[in-house]
DNA sequence: CTGAAAGCGCTTACAG
DNA sequence: CTGAAAGCGCTTACAG
């Protein structure tokens, strides 16, 4: 508010240099004399000098920041996976220019439009966008890397590991002696959803193929874990294990599962997939995949890709881990 | 990466006039005539002409951004508080510029300097610094507002409103016909946990002369709110109802609770403080903090600010809601 | 209502 | 190793 912010001619003009000088100390090129180096450097203490970041980018066409497209997440996710990328961008040098994402692919657009110009680079996770409209949404001149969206040649594409992860789980169970395994799928809209469902009927196919594999289809959602279960129930359908697409219907299932009397895990075992602070309360078995690094690997991909250490693009996996508790055994 | 993206002389060019009339129709000023306003908006359509945010910032000294710093928050609230933000940035053509920050004031330091020149302003949530480390962390050139963070009389505070929400709870629980009521803390060191103490004191003294004020100290772990319920009961402590400074500590008081016998709520009430999710579905009752709420009108605050129309700074509170549910009565 | 020109604060060949 | 000068792409008085 006071005076208005040193400009590099002032430090100029107070180390008695000329302003290529400070901007050379400044970018940390070499062909510097140690003494001048320490002239312009006391200069810029004793000015407070900041330098100018517009300026700088106007002149470099570079911006040193990366801009964050996500979808409304819900629980922790969102500040985990900006946690990792922050960290990941800090250590480098960039700035995170935040936007979230509604499900509306106009706005989608319009979010990476605003960012145009203002990022060097964008991370985009559009689990709901369909491939062409995030095909459309993406400024063709600027470099991008996705995370858990829909396939895309042209970028790199960072994603959840759900097979794997599946596997784990359902080899745990069988492992606990577990014969008629039900899984409560995701909302077949939901690419995680559809690659679990088909992860657990590819993992029951090749580690119990004599074993039945029954899904039924959810919404990711408590309270369809609970009807869902309420409906097995009412069926008939004989279980001793639910493996649930995600937390939430697996807490879900276990309300029912307690509700009804059923003992946990002496009579059924539960399973989830992602981890959800509560998992670790109620002693819910699960699946725990590492957002934060994924956000860290997804912005460290991207900055290599900028700085021009690029490899082609591909499809990257980022591996869960089974996380086993109280609900699947003793 | 194929053709260098299209600058406001060759919009100029294309609708052959100068660039200031480009520039006139870009920024909405009038006294541009209806027919050179739409040749403008052709030539921008026909080039996908995006203006360079960089060039914009120097030449208004602004960049239309706001530097958001963030302690490493845990659970949701990270996720709120930037969907709020960026809710009221994006609707007053603002875009997000986010750090987290940790305990260290250097790093607090180093993360609010990184950002000058690149922001219009700052918000600030420190609840871990002391009032002189955050003075001296904010750039004294860059108007900030901040959240939960120590007072401060040159800045806009927006805090929780402890008392009330806290005044809600005890009322509810002498509703519900509760004598014995024993207040979890935070660890002292903490803002909020010591207002909520506070509160909680002030609260029972005003409402309930007659009745013990009993105040046991925690750290907000679930741990300690298990230890601290064990402890009142190796003590032989009579109470009828325990109010947990936040929801992880009155979730160990409940399993402590269910893991001795005793019944909730009928022998004893258990309340907690933020209502997190797993607070709703282990019918905790709470007091719930809106955090995009907050980081809305942080933001609002902030442009108010920018843009000419401030108020003097002062303390500002969010209003917390009392939510009911079975572990404080049926 | 429109255009020519200066200026915002940097970086970077180009000379020396 | 250092300096003078052009240029990055806009905005904005200043004339007309």
């Amino acid at each position: 508010m006071a005076k208005p912010p040193a400009t590099i001619r002032d430090v100029a003009r107070h180390a008695g240099l000329s302003v290529a000088s400070i901007s050379r100390v400044l970018n940390g090129h070499n062909h510097v004399h140690p003494d001048t180096r320490k002239k312009v450097i006391e200069a810029m203490n004793a000015l407070g000098y900041i330098p100018n970041a517009a300026a700088r980018s106007l002149s470099t066409a570079k911006s040193h920041a990366i801009g964050v497209v996500l979808p409304d997440l819900h629980g922790e996710f969102f500040g985990e996976v900006v946690r990792g990328m922050d960290k990941a961008a800090s250590e480098r040098g960039y700035l995170l220019l935040l936007s979230t994402m509604h499900a509306d692919s106009r706005l989608a657009h319009q979010a990476m439009g605003t960012m145009r110009g203002r990022v060097d680079g964008l991370i985009i996770m559009a689990p709901q966008l369909s491939a062409e409209d995030l095909a459309q949404a993406i400024p063709a001149d600027l470099p991008a890397v996705l995370i858990n969206s829909p396939a895309d040649a042209t970028h790199y594409n960072l994603r959840i590991d759900n097979r794997g992860g599946v596997m784990l789980m359902v080899r745990h169970l069988l492992a606990g002696g577990r014969k008629n395994i039900v899984h409560l799928a995701g909302y077949s809209g939901n690419l995680d959803a559809a690659e679990r469902a088909d992860a657990f009927r590819e993992a029951m196919q090749m580690l119990a193929p004599d074993l039945p594999v029954r899904i039924v289809e959810g919404d990711f959602t408590d309270a369809s874990g609970e009807q869902l279960v309420q409906q097995l129930l009412a069926d008939g359908t004989q279980f001793d294990a639910i493996f649930a697409a995600n937390d939430m219907m697996a807490l879900g299932a276990l309300q029912t599962l307690r509700t009804v009397g059923i003992e946990v895990p002496a009579k059924v075992a539960v399973a989830g997939f992602d981890d959800v602070p509560m998992a670790r309360h109620l002693g819910l078995s699960t699946v725990r995949v590492d957002m934060a690094g994924i956000g860290e690997r997804a912005v460290r991909r991207l900055i290599d890709q900028l700085e021009g250490s690029s490899e082609p693009p591909a499809l990257a996996r980022q591996s869960p881990t089974l996380v086993a508790r109280a609900s699947t055994g003793r």
